[in-house]
DNA sequence: CAGTTATATTTCCGTCAAGTTATGTAATGA
DNA sequence: TCATTACATAACTTGACGGAAATATAACTG
């Protein structure tokens, strides 16, 4: 219940989901086919998705569309933040400055 | 087995690990005092980080040292690259346009 | 060597996530 | 109204994960 946004995330199927969303809103129809998973599978998913704010919907007579909403990954971002120097090859002294032993 | 990286992050505890290790290097007595968890409950996660290339490990007499190894979350920060425009308030104009309907 | 410290591994258990099938609901269309 | 389409929800099964407890290993200490 409520799962964290990394938890969301580290399913494949939803980040195919979002991948699938960043170049344009879809039906879930049409994730359906690009996820090889059920109906419903995919439903369940993008409730988990809608719950933690990556996607919204809209109705357009049958069809339900889905938006991303990137928004949320923010926070990602900032937990990544404080880790960037340390794959940042000109940060490499800071890395070692911050250490000292060698593996 | 081999858990993709957003799997190995979905974890709260070993989050609070790596958060630890971009401090200093820590002994696997206080990453146990650190996260409230027993210490088989540690070391299977810091096998698990290990195994992700998270961290490295290094002994000093009965003591080991564990070591940040950020290089990994270079694919969390690629896969997370394309989204980034979608939450920077001057690109809202961009967001606009690759997608159409409202909610 | 015996005991202690520090950590790893094994075993077992409860929980929960993810998938499927079945069913419900809403809108369209003949 | 009845059938069909599109999707959501419910019910159920299964497998993996996270945790603790018990045990193993390795190094230091007296």
């Amino acid at each position: 219940m409520i799962p964290n946004l990394f938890e969301v995330l580290a399913e494949p199927n939803r980040r195919t989901i979002l991948d699938a969303l960043r170049a344009k809103d879809r039906t879930v129809g049409e994730l359906v086919a690009l996820t090889s998973l059920s109906q419903p599978g995919v439903s369940k998913h993008l409730r988990i998705l809608r719950e933690a704010g990556l996607v919204s919907s809209s109705k357009d007579a049958q069809k339900h569309l889905y938006r991303l909403r990137a928004e949320p990954l923010a926070d990602v971002d900032r937990w990544l933040a404080p880790y960037r120097p340390y794959w940042l090859d000109k940060l490499d002294a800071l890395e070692r400055h911050l250490n000292e032993e060698e593996s």
